[in-house]
DNA sequence: GCAAGTTAGTTTAGATATAAATTATCGAGG
DNA sequence: CCTCGATAATTTATATCTAAACTAACTTGC
């Protein structure tokens, strides 16, 4: 039986009263993030025996059109290029992506991606994008705009500020 | 030399004017939380040599008090079972934690800070707020109150829609 | 041209994560 | 009591991820 996440008490759960907002912002966030990140990962799994890192990656290339290199991909996705190494390794193995030279730099490879995986991404975007709609329909418009809005202002911040050296 | 993920085209960058806003909060979640993932990772490596999960779980027990079962820590941290086991494996084995049986259940284990995990945590905890308090410092406090607001709409939204099935 | 530093990608070693199978214990109903 | 389904933790197999070392190719400044 797989637990049901959703409704345990998480990391908030000890949260001292006067704890600073920064930190409540903090785990709140992390918590949403999970939440949503574990109900896609499961859903992935058993609607379409993938994982989400590999859906991430196609949904990346597929935005991107006519492919992008190992670097762009570890900068979209955030994570290093040796992970994005392996992941290509399997999505390749799979038929879904081919590394192709780069034109002007042959330290490059540009990734793109099959027939195969254009058809397989295809398949799941949308029933994935209901899913994230299904996750959000306790919330109003108006609330979703200004949260995109204040996420965006907590992101500027932290480039700002927590990028700095 | 680390790449500085934080001035970095992310997933958001490709996003098309005509996404639905459901997706673009979700990605925009997601980077929000991978930057701050990627910043205090890199920093409790630099600055105490240590990983972000085991200070999360080391957060976990400290707020507890007397102790948390396996289980409850995997539900407070999100992560399964398996996982929990090792992490526990590797903090007991640096000294930090210690499990004890549980006083009414034989199958249980009451994981506890030692005094030596305890110290440790009381010397990470303040640097690591400050380090949060630093990230959002380009927010106004109403700001932020109002983002907390909305994150605990979107998580009671997710436990409501996303755990059915 | 060409040495020196930089950048793109891979490899390596080890840590963190999942899912599924397993073991031990619990708790309820007969 | 005692069997049976449920639960707590661990184990196993595999995937994901980081950090750091490495290789190859690029670029800059002379």
């Amino acid at each position: 039986m797989r637990e049901n996440l959703a409704r345990l008490p998480d990391r908030e759960s000890a949260s001292h009263r006067d704890d600073k907002i920064e930190l409540k912002v903090w785990l709140r966030l992390l918590t949403c993030t999970s939440l949503i990140e574990a109900e896609v990962r499961s859903r992935l799994r058993s609607s379409f025996d993938t994982t989400l890192p590999r859906f991430d990656l196609l949904a990346q290339l597929d935005r991107a059109g006519d492919g992008l290199t190992m670097g762009e991909l570890g900068s979209r996705l955030m994570v290093t290029g040796g992970n994005i190494t392996g992941l290509v390794d399997a999505l390749a193995a799979e038929g879904l992506v081919e590394r192709a030279p780069h034109a002007r730099d042959r330290r490059s490879r540009v990734i793109r991606l099959t027939a195969k995986g254009r058809r397989a991404f295809a398949k799941m975007a949308p029933v994935h994008e209901r899913w994230i709609d299904a996750m959000m329909a306790g919330m109003g418009r108006a609330e979703m705009t200004e949260l995109l809005r204040l996420l965006g202002r907590l992101k500027d911040s932290v480039r700002q500020t927590g990028g700095a050296r």
